[in-house]
DNA sequence: CGCATATAGTTGTATTATACAATAATGTAG
DNA sequence: CTACATTATTGTATAATACAACTATATGCG
């Protein structure tokens, strides 16, 4: 019984996940792990924002990303700088120094994944970037 | 710089585990969660094994795979048979519990990748499925 | 205007999944 | 038979998350 094609896919995408974490727990490139690293990048893509609205835009409690801010703000990456509009709120920001270990960690992330997918024909990198998006929409919205 | 087609990849790949994460935190589907899925889904495929033999297939550290198959056991879904070769080692074996809520789960899965993937070809759910398998062993052996 | 309610952010606490180190019990080789 | 290796467990630590309680500030209504 069954769909052979989603089973492969449910299979494949548990032992992916595991895979991913049990690397993040050991094998931590440089300073910044991933979950400071979406953060970052949802700063440098969307520039400075407040609490509520990377919380929104990246799909987590206000609490998980307060505690990332916190957490790369005492790293001396991000800064807060006060709402003027309103005194509960703060933007952060990157600084020098945070964008430029961003950029560092984006490299080596990117070296890791062009190893991992040495082998692969370009065609092959396209629909995986293309799938992963699309699937990542579907947990988004479903 | 850099390659596009990479940088896609690895910015949905660190979405993905993000999402699937925050699932697993809050939206646990049944008595069953994804690290003990996969260790009964390799009892069910490979037979009754040992704490060491699981740990290197599912490529985890022992006390993880001794944590897991305790809390299994605990939840009546594994027995520990002990091995008459060598009075260390156990096997674990599924219980008829533990395969039926298996199943039971498997399939909650994979009605929830159907969804996500309901409006996909099945050329696209054969790709994904091949690509998530090549880039797991490209992540298993580099 | 002032009180009631809403909102931004932080902090306390809990859960899940992992690793590494230390240990206990048992096996094995010289 | 002693020294070393191996199986599994347990202690401890870390990362990433959520929910609930709280603080401070804002807003809107009578």
């Amino acid at each position: 019984m069954g769909n052979p094609l989603l089973e492969k896919i449910e299979l494949e995408m548990a032992v992916l996940v595991r895979r991913v974490t049990s690397i993040t727990s050991k094998n931590k490139i440089g300073n910044l792990d991933r979950s400071a690293y979406l953060l970052m990048h949802e700063l440098s893509v969307e520039g400075p924002s407040g609490v509520k609205t990377l919380a929104e835009n990246l799909q987590l409690d206000t609490s998980t990303v307060s505690r990332q801010a916190a957490s790369l703000e005492k790293k001396g990456y991000v800064s807060k700088i006060p709402d003027p509009t309103d005194r509960r709120a703060y933007f952060l920001q990157l600084t020098e120094s945070g964008t430029s270990d961003f950029n560092e960690y984006k490299k080596a992330r990117l070296d890791r994944f062009e190893i991992l997918t040495e082998d692969w024909t370009d065609e092959e990198r396209k629909q995986f970037g293309n799938l992963l998006k699309k699937f990542n929409q579907a947990i988004s919205e479903k």
